[in-house]
DNA sequence: AATGAATGAGCTTTCATTCAT
DNA sequence: AATGAATGAAAGCTCATTCAT
């Protein structure tokens, strides 16, 4: 691949990333490709169509959740320490943007793999953590999965915003709250 | 009004519910009329246009967030027990559906009013519990509004699933879960 | 025909003159059933459809420049004294309506009549004049004819007008104008 | 511009003159995109709405009104003649067309400007037609240019015809047609 | 390879007409 | 007989995708 091919590229994902969170999963492949900086045909001769482009932004971020997991499987001297860690580096990832996406893209295997080796790895961390009491034994492991998603796939999720505080909190034996920790505070207008 | 045309609008208003919920806030006009078992001319007769069928819908469901969470606030012993009436009875409300549908709405003075007056009420509720000792005391109210939103507005949200017993569960203060809690189990198949 | 029956008529027949007259011949069946202060199926139940509604204001209006016609016939010393006179009583009858309305009506045999006996009629009086010296002679009647058509089927026709005086005017042969003619200004604004 | 988009936007400006003329101002978008031999899509793409569209059209027919009206300020020894070639061009211009288009248009500066722009030329030709004396100097300019918007914004007018041709020489003083006029015969089928 | 003009299916909305009340 | 709610065909417009330049 040509280095401008590749540059373009970027620059297509680049925009289509900030377009889609910008307004919602309806842009138009106009809007993408001016906020690229390129024709319509560029984009299109990298991306065969709307689901590919839409399919490579969810499949990109995908991948950095696993890697993002991956790391934390290895940081942290408690296994409460390592989902801390995901948590955190995962509330930094646009997947509240691979939520809506996935919902208009078919089935697909290379999803389902990432998927399932994220989940895979958060599924040792959390055992990890209730081995070692670091996290709480009373809540089987795909709740805490569950509620893990619904943390991380917020709209407007920031690292140590309120919610991510409250439920890595929640998550310790017993409850006694990190000392020191801080948060950013509510965003103030909650849908409800 | 007539008896026929009232039927009618209540026929578009659930067609309109169901077809939302299950193909996203894009549904042609047309599927939400042949849901109903009503020509699109009928619809357009109820609702001016897509924009007032949608708040009409939104409206609906925080009117009755307003009325569950008034019950609630009259109902329990302690502010933890209101708080989970409203949680549980919220759950069973289409608000994911609400914050989606939201996005495209302009902003209504009516709904702002709905939505105070839910928060206050909540609050409310809140505070009581932290007298009482119910809820917990180290969590500002705005984040635990935060967080009942997060909760209640999560697609596929259940009364009594994982992430709302987790939750329910964290607020209390120390950490005692309800002896006997059953819970639904986890969906299975989290986004991420 | 039953009283109010027939009052209802009168009324979608004086509503649809009023409401084509103001917006055009494209106003909604709607409009006019409104304005007649009666709801659409009424208005239906007179005229069988929407052309069924013009044709009866483009007769209506015929008839009266029938009977304008054969009434000038009468009038007058002179032949362009006659068509002084339906000129200036077609210019206050709703014609330029009856031009529109016709665009968008199939041929039909009652119009045709009706055209055919006020053209008529008023071909005698031009050739009348002509004779008694009052027309001038240079012009075939044809023409005098269309020349006729364009002034009374003007949008906005008044009697008196600028335009219809001037026609009046040079019809006359040598073209002197009456004296102590009075015209109304005219109105201002021309389209072009 | 690219040199086909060029071309495919004039097809557009001739085939919406065409139908506008054929069918009146309610053609269909889509009649007007066939008949040059077009998508709609590309329509749109030319001119953003059915509005402009028509402005369009009626615009450049202004703009040639105000050239022909240049030309003929220009033109001819007398007054008179100069009115003679104004009008005989402005009667080879769709301007029946543009009357009935610009009623269904906003009004615009633009508009005005050409209005007011040819108007005033025109004013210019009578008053001095009026001072070397090949105009009749008893009417009033005003009432002249309400003529002659009459005579050229009539639908079907045609230069030389009997209309046009009885108006030009009533506007003589002392009603003197020139010798050897010749005029096409009427269309034979008035309105009225 | 990049561009942006062209395409046309599809969606929203309107309104003449019909029909249940 | 009157009413106005229901109907659905049709029109305006958008936008994902293709293709000529």
């Amino acid at each position: 691949m040509r280095a401008d091919a590749r540059r373009n590229r970027e620059r297509i994902v680049a925009a289509a990333l900030d377009r889609f969170a910008a307004c919602g999963p309806d842009v138009g492949m106009d809007d993408i490709a001016r906020a690229a900086g390129l024709g319509v045909g560029t984009l299109y001769r990298h991306f065969s169509d709307r689901q590919a482009l839409a399919a490579e932004i969810a499949a990109d971020a995908l991948v950095e959740l696993v890697a993002v997991t991956r790391a934390a499987s290895a940081s942290g001297a408690t296994g409460w320490e390592s989902f801390r860690d995901v948590t955190q580096h995962s509330t930094g990832l646009p997947l509240a943007l691979v939520k809506t996406l996935s919902a208009q893209l078919p089935p697909s295997d290379r999803f389902e793999a990432l998927r399932a080796e994220s989940n895979g790895l958060l599924a040792e961390i959390v055992a990890r953590g209730q081995r070692d009491g670091s996290i709480r034994a009373d809540l089987a492991t795909p709740d805490i999965l569950d509620l893990f998603s619904v943390v991380v796939c917020r709209a407007g999720a920031q690292p140590g915003d309120s919610v991510t505080t409250v439920m890595l909190d929640g998550l310790r034996p017993r409850h006694s709250p990190e000392p020191g920790q801080q948060h950013t505070a509510a965003a103030g207008r909650h849908l409800v």
